[in-house]
DNA sequence: TTGTTACTATTTTTT
DNA sequence: ATAGTAACAA
């Protein structure tokens, strides 16, 4: 069906007679598309501007209109990055600008680094004057470090982590002799950043809400903790924009330095804009107006962070003269995949509206299909990539999507069992993993002896007999001799405050930090760095531990010296890590995805899965309780996202139940799932396919629609409903015996291993245990843990083997 | 000061 | 269920 170039997608949007028109454009776009693109295919003469000639029409004009504000919608996988990219290399060699007069913005640092990258592959090695592209963070600091003392900090301020953040909150929280219970420095954390995000200094937020907090001294208790940030000469993330706004607004002589710097400015990812960005953005934008801002309102997801879609949507008004490009040719995915995308985002009111195409052709439908509970989910997934895998396509090219994380846990199980490949994207960055904040602190403090934060987080770790009593000991004397608490440690050594043995502790450690900060410039840095690690006994602490993960702390400790050793001293690596919270390392080796549908954002892969589409799941019930018919949408924006990520498979599908938090709960299909158009979906129908061998119980899971499901087939016991009615079960079916039908899968492999039963193993994730039994390669372990599994051979090792 | 037990919250996550 | 935290006892 459909014609070689695929049209889909209607634009929704009650307003703009414009989205009408783009409806009819797109009805004639097929025809017009190609005489244009061949009148537009020959060579302007004049210019070198061959790297024009690799953009369609829409995103050339995109990249063409260099004056005044533009605004370019682009739709998933349209060429978003190569418009900006080419852009940015069309101002160049038009000579508008030099490469340090444009300002580059990103979010993350990844897609700056990408953005680099791709510049410096159009226009070759002047990237590396452009010392203004990176993420609104990075620029900000660069900004602030500058005119540091306009906003009452030092050139060398500190940036806070998040536990920084938490421990300074709690201080203050006490110090207010506020019960810690109820008023959690977290949630007030997350407080003051929303405030942060919204532009909002302690005299300016709303009286009501700084009263929510704190029996209404919440507005107290943020000023506080600004005063405690300046005492400190310390910023926390939110601080780098506010401050950096704060800075423009009241020094017009400065801010006009940056407004004629900045001749042309280029904004990734719009609809991810905070407000305190937006009004950055909007006062630079002042300067010479040539702003350009990408973005796509369909695609904006984090909305539950401060972003403002708002910005996207105003933007005409917001910046007068504006004119907005459509980029809606579709590179990515074929046709059905997009048609069913564009279908389900059309029930969003809210939207610009834009209808994508693509001439990959239609491809397959997307398929929709429902299992039992998340454990069949899981079976049935990973069946399926064993499938794909025999068919020849690369595990690299399949990833699974989930709303929460959850729902991976059943996935890792399913793969760790049948030793199939993945990798978990996401997760915890490498620099908030607890052994690498305490070893940055150790460095910290050798260059920075007065960081405060940083000093209590480590002064008893490793366990070094100096409690809270002594810390607190300590601080007091810091607070009344006004000094950082590191001195006062020094002072107080001298006295007979202490008793005798942590006296000693203290007078050793400090003793070891002047020996180390003696060393930082006749050692080299990444040999003081092993030092550090090595005598503040952090090594020692991580190969006493027994934990399963211990090793791999190790590992990352030995990831963060080599990591170093691409900065030119301690230093310097310092300054970068509190602002690139990343460093991935592992992309080697053919494995799954795994990861929510948030961090799949700007990925692609050949198939995409999709589990878990479920009412109360996705959309999430707290998206719709606290943000009503906006939360709503920005859920359904996320699925819109995930259906996009795919190339040429999508598979959707959500189990009729689920365990949430210990009890069972049936589920009833996503809204979602019915809002997809029904001609590009492929249902998979009633038990009737099944009959899949022995195990047709599993194969046989699979049923039209929740809801309707018969599930009292032959291999679906009561148990399951009795669950649901008495949650009392201690030893639910799924613990017990978590991979009764191993056998489907490994068939091919089962030459004996080098195990036997009663030999002590090492498995990654699960720890140590003891070998129960061995069947061909795959053994069943008794975990010290307290669990059994069965586990592949090849992902344990002999215990005591490092 | 450290280790134990009780209690609670549990979407998404960058900088 | 579970993990992370906070109060409590040894």
């Amino acid at each position: 069906m459909g014609p070689m170039l695929y049209l889909v997608g209607m634009a929704t949007s009650r307003k703009h007679s414009a989205n009408k028109s783009t409806i009819e454009a797109a009805g004639t776009a097929v025809a017009k598309r190609s005489i244009s693109e061949r009148a537009l295919g020959q060579p302007d003469p004049g210019h070198d501007t061959g790297y024009l000639d690799e953009l369609n029409v829409e995103q050339r004009a995109a990249v063409e209109a260099l004056d005044g504000p533009v605004l370019v919608l682009a739709g998933a996988g349209t060429g978003k990055t190569r418009v900006l990219t080419t852009r940015i290399a069309h101002i160049l060699s038009t000579g508008r600008a030099r490469p340090y007069e444009i300002l580059a913005v990103t979010f993350t640092n990844k897609a700056a680094r990408e953005m680099k990258q791709r510049v410096g592959q159009l226009i070759g090695g002047a990237v590396e004057g452009m010392t203004w592209l990176g993420t609104f963070h990075a620029i900000c600091v660069k900004v602030l470090r500058r005119h540091a003392e306009l906003v009452d900090l030092k050139s060398g301020f500190t940036i806070l982590d998040t536990d920084d953040q938490i421990r300074l909150l709690k201080q203050l929280i006490a110090a207010e002799n506020l019960d810690p219970k109820r008023w959690p420095a977290r949630q007030f954390a997350g407080l003051i950043d929303s405030w942060k995000n919204r532009g909002l200094r302690p005299d300016q937020v709303p009286a009501g809400e700084a009263a929510s907090f704190a029996n209404g001294r919440g507005k107290e208790l943020y000023s506080a903790y600004q005063t405690r940030l300046k005492e400190l000469n310390a910023a926390d993330f939110g601080d780098l924009l506010l401050e950096s706004l704060r800075l423009f607004q009241q020094n017009p002589d400065v801010l006009a330095i940056y407004q004629k710097r900045f001749r042309y400015m280029l904004v990734d990812e719009y609809q991810d804009t905070n407000v305190a960005q937006y009004l950055w953005l909007r006062l630079l934008a002042q300067g010479s107006a040539n702003v350009a801002c990408v973005g796509d309102d369909d695609q904006s997801i984090y909305g539950w962070r401060g972003a403002e879609v708002d910005n996207i949507l105003r933007f005409e008004k917001d910046f007068p003269g504006a004119r907005v490009f459509r980029v809606e040719q579709n590179y990515r995915s074929s046709g059905h995949i997009l048609a069913a995308a564009s279908g389900l985002i059309a029930h969003n009111r809210g939207r610009l509206g834009k209808s994508l195409f693509t001439a990959i052709g239609d491809g397959e439908r997307v398929g929709v299909e429902s299992h039992w509970d998340d454990e069949a989910e899981a079976r049935a997934i990973a069946e399926r990539i064993e499938e794909l895998r025999a068919a020849g396509h690369a595990l690299n090219e399949i990833a699974i999507l989930v709303r929460a994380s959850f729902q991976m846990r059943a996935f890792e199980d399913r793969f760790v069992t049948l030793g199939l490949p993945y990798r978990v994207i996401g997760g915890p960055r490498f620099y908030e993993r607890a052994e690498i904040r305490d070893a940055t602190a150790y460095f910290e403090i050798t260059l920075n002896p007065a960081n405060d934060l940083k000093f209590e987080r480590i002064a008893n770790t490793p366990k070094r007999g100096l409690g809270q009593a002594s810390l607190q000991k300590i601080q007091r004397h810091a607070k009344a001799r006004g000094i950082p608490i590191y001195f006062a440690a020094r002072e107080i050594i001298e006295t007979d405050e202490l008793g005798p043995r942590q006296r000693r502790t203290l007078a050793d450690l400090i003793a070891t930090f002047e020996r180390w900060r003696a060393l930082i410039d006749d050692l080299p840095h990444t040999e003081l760095a092993e030092l550090i690690l090595d005598e503040s006994g952090l090594t020692a602490m991580w190969q006493r531990d027994k934990s399963p993960q211990a090793h791999s702390r190790l590992e990352n400790l030995k990831e963060l010296v080599r990591f170093m050793e691409a900065f030119e001293s301690l230093a310097g690596f310092m300054e970068h890590v509190s602002l690139v919270m990343s460093a991935e390392s592992e992309s080697d080796g053919d494995r799954v995805s795994l990861m929510t549908l948030h961090a799949a954002k700007g990925l692609e892969f050949d198939t995409v899965f999709l589990p878990g589409w479920e009412e109360g799941l996705f959309p999430h019930q707290r998206a719709l309780d606290e943000s009503g018919l906006a939360g709503l949408e920005e859920e359904r924006r996320l699925a819109y996202v995930g259906l996009t990520r795919a190339r040429r498979r999508a598979q959707v599908c959500f189990a009729q139940n689920r365990r949430v938090h210990a009890l069972w709960q049936s589920a009833i299909a996503s809204r979602f799932v019915d809002e997809l158009p029904e001609d590009h979906v492929e249902v998979v129908e009633g038990p009737g396919g099944g009959g899949g061998g022995n195990f047709g119980g599993y194969a046989t899971s699979r049923f039209a629609n929740a809801g309707h499901g018969f599930g009292g087939s032959h291999h679906t016991p009561g148990w399951q409903r009795a669950q649901r009615h008495q949650k009392s079960a201690k030893t639910g079916g799924p613990r017990s015996s978590p991979t009764i039908e191993g056998e489907l899968v490994a068939a091919g492999d089962v030459s004996s291993t080098r195990f036997g039963a009663g030999e002590r193993v090492v498995h990654q994730k699960f720890g140590e245990g003891t070998i129960v039994e061995v069947d061909g390669n795959k053994l069943l372990i008794a975990f010290d843990g307290g669990s059994n599994k069965r586990v592949v051979a090849s992902f344990v090792q002999p215990a005591g083997s490092a």
